[in-house]
DNA sequence: TATGAATGAGCCTTCATTCAT
DNA sequence: AATGAATGAAGGCTCATTCAT
């Protein structure tokens, strides 16, 4: 069907911007935000880097908009599983479970978030990092409660251990390879696992 | 004496250029290697940008023998410590404690170490990543080792697990402060405590 | 009827087209034309940069044509008003009256002209310099036929003393405001009385 | 005296950047601000466009140090000039003259003030516009002092008047050549004479 | 008539590096 | 040991213009 063909290819509206981000993606995630050139950006999409500003409007702020975007959709996620009913050591189990996922299945964009965020100007870095301390906040509440209903072990520091925890799953984007032998699944609930038993075991 | 003359002719710049390598690992730290100019460096040793020449030969080689010295100095530690008597779980403890500690007491120079060793070049890059993936080999081993030994539990996965506590301990520079209430060696014992807890425990 | 047609098809553009050069004019007076980009003009028309090719055929263009319209209808007025009777000094009064009245009745293209003629090519340039002198000219030999008929002071010096007048008049854009207090016509009367007491006085 | 040469030659610690601010003016009294590149300005000088920030901060920084001191420069000379002793004609007199001498003998700095200083930004513009005003406040208090003092005729308008008046000296820059015919004092001398002129006769 | 996408040249600025002194 | 001046390449961005649709 010669129709089919024509009618997804006619127009297509805002396609081309969002290739110019993914592309963007790719580059910065290879190299670092501050060592790609716009001439990389454009190169990697195949057209002249003047033209790339017909797209965006400065290359901190295709940073910005992508970091954004995936900062409040692991939110999200992660928010989503918290919320499901649960004691605090469940729940501590969906949040690693969750977020580990999250990163193995947005490996480009979380490494991005996580090595570059500081390129950002002050007020933009600022949003960001408010943000990115909600995680903490949350999980380090969760440790809290779990001590409290005596599920976690009384030694555990819950401010020291859920740095620990949010290190071990913000690492991930540094080796996880989608084309690799694990799914991003299997990895979230490795990491829950072990999480959960240095909390509890020990006795 | 001309011998004499000639040493304490030699060993000035040493001194002087020990200061500016501090200088540079310090605005590293702060901006990120790409986002750092030799003018900024010039300005925290407090000289003129030309006469930094006099002491380096090029950016990246600052960096380069700034990352060679402690990643060298890391290594030498971490196979110091698991070197000594004990079991594999012992010994594991002893790497993480040992590792953890070295990064709290070292977050400028392992934080550019974590964060820039991409922009050296393809050569040198390969150099660092080449030994960093010896701690990885070492904690890997000494995991399966405790698993056939029965220390460790059965379902634990040697390789994401080893990933995990790695950037578990990578991350510390991102939070760890000198001048903040903890101190290095607490916070090598509580990492070291979590994991092994994580390995044994399970029901 | 394909001739009532055609007629209306090549009349409509017309008027657009017009539509575009006023933009254009109002743009260039507010920023300068060398700081006011294609875009700019297209916003003020309300159309894409792009579609405003289809009025005009490049930016140089439309600043020629602007400055030769207005150039042209300033030079007739002028012309127009020292053919009528009257000695030499009437005749000075005239020019000024009329001339000082134009500008303050076109500020918006004298004052592009008077600012950013030099910005058109060498060919352009000269044309509308060699346009400008005329007035000039015009002024000093009506001066110079003053001082023969003894209606102007024997000291006055024609050359400099025109190119002060066509100073005076040519700086009425920077000030004058059709919103404002003062008709334009008024301005032109107390600018001609100034001229005319100017050449006359000094008992 | 060779000594007296190598003095003269040794170090000249601001002469090169005095060089460069000169060339700066040259271009921009050529082409005007905006159409002058700072390619332009390299190549006056003879350096490679890089090299000239070695001198300057920006290409706007150059044209406000340079507005600003002619502008302090011609208030200065002005001010000066109207505080001498002497009746309101007598000291508009002096103020015509003096402002229209400097006119002359500036006229590359001038015509750059006067043309150009819609370029700067908000604040700075505000800055020189606000001085700007002065010349035309002092000159309109003493037209209206003289009025005061019957030494200028009722008729005069203050304001418009005042404004013909800066019109004229303000236009100076246009046709002004210090390697023509006339001196910059003949020039002043001539203004002064027509402004007096023009405000006492009539009768 | 008008749009949307792209071009290509040029612009201002930064920066690692060199070198005579 | 250090300075001051200059280089040359590159960087992010703007803009007049073109053209298929």
């Amino acid at each position: 069907m010669p129709e089919t063909k024509k009618r997804s290819e006619r127009k297509m509206p805002r396609k081309r911007r969002a290739e110019v981000l993914d592309a963007a993606a790719r580059v910065f995630h290879a190299k670092g935000y501050e060592a790609t050139s716009i001439q990389d950006i454009a190169d990697e999409v195949g057209i002249l880097k003047g033209s790339l500003y017909y797209y965006i409007s400065s290359k901190e702020d295709v940073l910005f908009e992508m970091l954004q975007e995936v900062h409040t959709a692991a939110l999200e996620t992660v928010v989503e599983a918290v919320a499901a009913d649960g004691n605090p050591l469940e729940k501590i189990h969906a949040f690693v479970e969750t977020l580990a996922r999250f990163n193995a299945e947005n490996t480009i964009r979380m490494g991005i978030l996580l090595h570059d965020f500081r390129s950002l100007g002050d007020e933009r870095r600022n949003e960001i990092v408010r943000e990115r301390d909600q995680y903490d906040k949350i999980l380090r509440k969760l440790i809290v409660e779990g001590k409290d209903s005596g599920l976690i072990r009384d030694e555990i520091d819950p401010k020291i251990t859920a740095l620990a925890v949010m290190g071990m799953i913000n690492s991930i984007y540094h080796w996880f390879k989608p084309s690799g032998p694990q799914r991003a699944g299997h990895v979230g609930s490795v990491y829950a696992d072990l999480v959960v038993a240095s909390l509890t075991s020990g006795s």
